[in-house]
DNA sequence: ATGGTCGCGCAGCGA
């Protein structure tokens, strides 16, 4: 089963065809999506169910939005917080049950600068989403779902989160002294998200591995620079990372024109297909 | 060269 990621910058109509794409060649079972910047009715859900996926989107139109993709089945779709709490105001968070694995497709806030309203809505966002998955578990008996309430069940939480884990993930730890996505609390709050189990399987295939990153900035010539960060994360549980057979960063779809300013990230689990 | 480019949407903000 191969699970991917991807923060595409928009779905828009230029945006949509590397998006198919890429489906056409990666062929992932699973792909998670962030900045649709769509509503619910603009999501082009017929140009993926025409290629076999099944699709939740949880939008807001102009900014954020994510969304889930599946061809292994797409159970029990929830938008945003399932921590009993009043709604997040923005369209950063969908959980669905895809081939027995209960994915979430996250947008961690950017953060904007370290001590920004914005910064404390991140690290605040971040411990909801820790919250999140202590308490979202599927429906008993729902189809492909293997947990039953209060069990833990095999979990894949993807997405963009804005966090840089470790130095080796940046091309130059100097270039970002005093900015976001790499001070102790954003770390940190990370961290505590893999506490409970999940594990960062990207980062588990390529130990010790610097120049892997996921997003370059737009300016200055900076992909071609290799001037990027690592900020898209695979984070599963234990049963499924221990099955991860390889994974990888398509840096090939951040070239050409109109491009995400991302890459896919995707990594391959050796699952038995849902009975 | 102390900026540089995108997306959204039509000014200027957010990333």
């Amino acid at each position: 089963m191969r699970i991917a990621t991807w923060n595409v910058n928009s779905l828009t109509a230029e945006r949509i065809d590397r998006v198919v794409g890429w489906l056409d060649i990666a062929q992932p079972d699973v792909l998670c999506l962030q900045e649709t910047k769509q509503t619910d009715d603009a999501f082009p859900a017929l140009d993926f169910h025409a290629r076999g996926y099944a699709s939740v989107h949880h939008g807001e139109g102009r900014w954020n939005g994510v969304a889930i993709l599946s061809r292994v089945g797409l159970d029990d779709p929830v938008p945003g917080f399932a921590d009993g709490e009043p709604a997040d105001d923005e369209a950063r968070l969908v959980t669905a049950t895809c081939g027995g694995v209960r994915v979430s497709s996250v947008y961690v806030p950017n953060g904007r600068e370290v001590g920004h309203d914005h910064f404390r809505y991140k690290l605040r966002w971040l411990a909801r989403l820790r919250a999140h998955v202590r308490a979202d578990v599927p429906a008993a008996g729902s189809t492909g779902g293997q947990g039953r309430p209060g069990e833990p069940v095999p979990r894949a939480v993807c997405g963009d989160f804005n966090v840089a884990p470790d130095d080796l993930d940046l091309w130059s730890p100097a270039a970002f002294e005093g900015s976001t996505h790499v001070t102790p609390e954003e770390r940190a709050a990370v961290a505590e998200l893999e506490a409970l189990g999940l594990r960062d399987v990207f980062r588990e295939q390529y130990p010790g591995v610097g120049d892997l990153f996921s997003w370059w900035d737009y300016r200055a010539g900076a992909f071609h620079k290799h001037r990027g960060m690592r900020i898209d994360l695979l984070l599963f549980s234990s049963d499924l990372a221990d099955r991860v057979t390889w994974a990888l960063i398509d840096r090939i779809a951040r070239k050409g024109s109109k491009p995400s300013d991302h890459a896919p990230v995707f990594a391959d689990v050796e699952v038995d297909p849902p009975s």
